[in-house]
DNA sequence: AAAAGCGGGTTAATCGTTTAGCTCCATATG
DNA sequence: CATATGGAGCTAAACGATTAACCCGCTTTT
């Protein structure tokens, strides 16, 4: 390039940063870019500003839609923005996660986004030395000051569950998630606050702690099928439970609504593809996704204002028909 | 580093690369790697190497299950040899698949793995210029010899259908993929061999020509039931029509399989999900991924046996209770 | 005993950028 | 007219590794 022109380097350099150069160079230059098809090497680039021009993004797996959506999107929008996403899937296991996160940094990532699941406050500090931008997404790590982006799981659950209550419904069946993850936690909560709100006692036989996954949907579902006195309607808290518990009710041919009344969480392609359509509630995946793209590139910029940011995104409960109204029901 | 030990940087760079370097330094190097925290920076080895141990991933969408099943197989092999893995969500446009391949191109990426769409070969060529391996997974591109690896649709299609057949079904709907998408022709190829096999005419009017999203299998699959003589079967060729026709099946009420039998696609929680239980063509997703991803380091190695190897894994056709046997019945 | 071989080290160039600091020249200012 | 001012370009040093070329001294060979 620098040979083509007969300019310097420096000087190109300046015309691909912006900086002042002579028209007529700026000519030359551009010409010599097209016939050389000149590209800027980020390598060498990085090298000096030490900067890699990549944001890791670490999720614990890759074969969940809500996942996926969200990491497309987080994609979406660092690639507008020239930043390349390396994504590590750690598979939900904690060792993994840890090790995943120091290859992340070993890659010299600008940033990372991740969902955590293990990871604890302390472990991420010392592995995470030098203060690169840190989102999480979906769920927080107590006692590590960062950026959160994440649904607001505890409303969702509470109207979710005001929806079945308020149509009559005194015995709920709650599928929750693990009790150290964050986000079921909250989930937990909004079906306990409302019950206090409406004065309904609660029986703890009809919370069920899952962890996640398919197997725990569908177990958990038929356990609350086995109680005495089985709950009128189930709320799964997740997609995967989502799945599990519709496939134990469908194994126990047991109507909805009629006998059961069910909600279920995320599992929007499954809401219309069972009899009747299912009740959901909604994570706004797309939003979550480009919402913590932006604050990612926010503070890649420098841009700290209110660090560290707790964001909250509405949920929406999209209303089928697996829920009956028994509340004229004697 | 070098002043830490008082040796040279020449010497350290043996240490790290396996060079013969005397017990006594190596342990003192050690042991300055240990208090140091010496951790290599890869983007300066990179630059001198011109290696980014980096892998390109370009992948039409990141919420399906089929795709992100095998990018996280990818990713796993990957990552275990030191490689990260830089995904891009060219979200089925055309335009952007061909600006997100320069974009990691840009990224100096070591290798690409491409789930290609509409790009061309000429074009391709003209976009790699450097020749860095090239993988296609599930579909190749006409005219650039590259490695490849898919599933055997062709098979996968044929004995599905050949199931169907067996059973007695002589009307077979079936929703393939669009015409110019290889894995779709392949598909339909079979559909259309084994009909000639079992000396079987094809009804043109059976076959819908779909885009392999949910929508074209919901609308399709109510073409099919709406035509004079409806099929007694369908079968749906990707995961998104399973789902699609599914929707529809279930919105006028038709019985599976006492009205209509049906064979789905890759869609293996939906076959239980639904009542009764789907059967379903899988593929090897893992084994795809895990393909994809040690055929890629071997290439990154250097190895170039069996260039261009195109690799069909073996599909599954999983036997549930959504196909009612008629060959009895006359 | 001299030559050859080799293990283990060093020096210095190099990869392709960015950037601080300098020079040069033209224009504006008093 | 002498002096600031500042635009545009250049030089050269970095960034942190790899690597070719070379050197030293010990062992082995003839």
């Amino acid at each position: 390039m620098a040979k083509y022109t007969g300019l310097s380097v420096a000087t190109i350099s300046k015309y691909i940063n912006g900086g002042n150069v002579l028209d007529s160079n700026r000519d030359s230059i551009g010409e010599a870019v097209k016939i050389l098809d000149y590209k800027v090497n980020e390598i060498a680039r990085g090298l000096k500003t030490r900067k890699s021009k990549t944001v890791g993004v670490l999720i614990p797996k890759l074969d969940s839609i809500f996942t996926t959506t969200i990491v497309s999107h987080i994609e979406g929008v660092l690639q507008e923005n020239g930043y390349g996403t390396i994504i590590c899937d750690y598979r939900r296991d904690p060792g993994l996660e840890a090790v995943k996160l120091e290859f992340l940094l070993g890659k010299s990532v600008d940033g990372i986004i991740i969902m955590p699941l293990a990871l604890e406050a302390e472990q991420l500090q010392k592995i995470i030395k030098n203060d690169i931008p840190v989102i999480f997404i979906d769920r927080s790590v107590k006692g590590f000051g960062s950026d959160v982006v994440m649904a607001d799981n505890l409303n969702a659950s509470y109207s979710a569950t005001e929806y079945l209550i308020t149509r009559g419904h005194r015995r709920i069946g709650f599928i929750c998630g693990p009790r150290d993850i964050h986000t079921a936690q909250e989930r937990l909560k909004g079906y306990l606050r409302v019950h206090g709100d409406y004065r309904l006692k609660i029986d703890e036989a009809l919370i069920k702690y899952g962890d996640y996954e398919i197997e725990s949907g569908y177990n958990y579902t038929k356990e609350l099928l086995d109680i005495l006195k089985p709950p009128a309607a189930i709320f799964a808290t997740n997609y995967e439970m989502t799945i599990g518990a519709i496939m134990a009710l469908n194994e126990r041919s047991v109507k909805i609504p009629d006998e059961v009344s069910f909600i279920g969480f995320d599992n929007i392609h499954l809401a219309d593809l069972v009899k009747p359509p299912l009740s959901i509630v909604v994570q706004p995946m797309r939003q979550i996704g480009e919402t913590a793209g932006s604050l990612m590139m926010r503070r890649l910029k420098g841009d700290r204002t209110g660090f560290p940011s707790i964001i909250r995104l509405k949920t929406e409960l999209l209303i089928k028909d697996s829920v009956r109204d028994i509340s004229g029901v004697v």
